[in-house]
DNA sequence: CAACATCGCTTGCAAAATGCAAGTTAAATT
DNA sequence: AATTTAACTTGCATTTTGCAAGCGATGTTG
């Protein structure tokens, strides 16, 4: 049942959530999955980073062994898959968090200031609202992208 | 003076910080910095997880062009330098802290589960006991380390 | 219902990042 | 003076990433 045994360097959870996560593009799709209501495989693919497809297949193919996403065809369209986040995808919004006030304050980024005061004040509401979307599935976007080239 | 321009993805605050931080290596040289009190090259070397010295040396050398790690030779051995986080690597330690308790929570990892109980209870004094530590230089390891050759 | 468009990929190949082992330099220790 | 130690660097093999093109199944259009 477990698979390969997959030779961890530690048993750090530290280590073993960046064993997941560490790379350039997985947290980025969570994001997308998570705050601007992107579903399918197009929407990532035209989110302004520019992921190449066969990485994103990739990705999305790991997120899912993972657990942190599920995939279904869909209903009205059967070309069209349907990628959500599972609850254990959604538990990393603390991380998406953290990780977006970080940059906000640190680095120069195209995030309002006033927004991400208000978004610091407010942490626990944010979550809260993050996770409803959830699982009320409501997929209208709670953040907008800041892509050079923002298509809107 | 801002060196070269370097192409972003976006303007997204969690795509500019993975920019730095989203690697295998980077956050796991945080944590030792952070929790682990380590200060030179060779601990980190030595911490349990494997990573080869020029990626190491790559890595610390980022992290300082980035602000978040600074260099200083030692007092009494000019060999060794001390590496300490910046203030802005300081400020990581939510990150960190997220990546750890989402990791205990859904993977199989070595950290009690008493003890992610009660980080998880106590958020707020832990990160203001990581934060202490390091204005007061003290380096006594606040967490221990989880290799599974762990020389201690 | 035939032609065309769209979606979610795969494939092939070049370029960059990573990993491994060995070597180097300057500073300490014996 | 010889040896050890810390912090790297170098060379090379392997792996991962990026880019462009192509492909098969489904859906839409005339």
């Amino acid at each position: 049942m477990p698979g390969k045994p997959k030779r961890r360097r530690s048993g750090c959870p530290v280590s073993i959530s960046l064993e997941i996560l560490g790379d350039r593009w997985s947290l980025l799709i969570i994001r997308d999955l998570m705050v601007r209501g992107f579903t399918t495989f197009k929407q990532f693919q035209e989110s302004g980073e520019g992921i190449a497809t066969n990485i994103l297949a990739d990705r999305l193919r790991k997120l899912e062994k993972a657990g942190i996403v599920t995939v279904e065809v869909g209903k009205t369209d059967a070309r069209r898959l349907n990628y959500r986040l599972t609850e254990k995808g959604i538990d990393l919004a603390p991380v998406l968090f953290e990780l977006l006030v970080w940059g906000a304050w640190h680095q120069e980024t195209a995030a309002p200031w006033a927004q991400i005061v208000s978004m610091r004040r407010n942490r626990e509401a944010f979550l809260a609202e993050v996770r409803r979307r959830w699982q009320e599935r409501d997929s209208t976007p709670l953040l907008p992208g800041f892509s050079r080239a923002a298509k809107r």
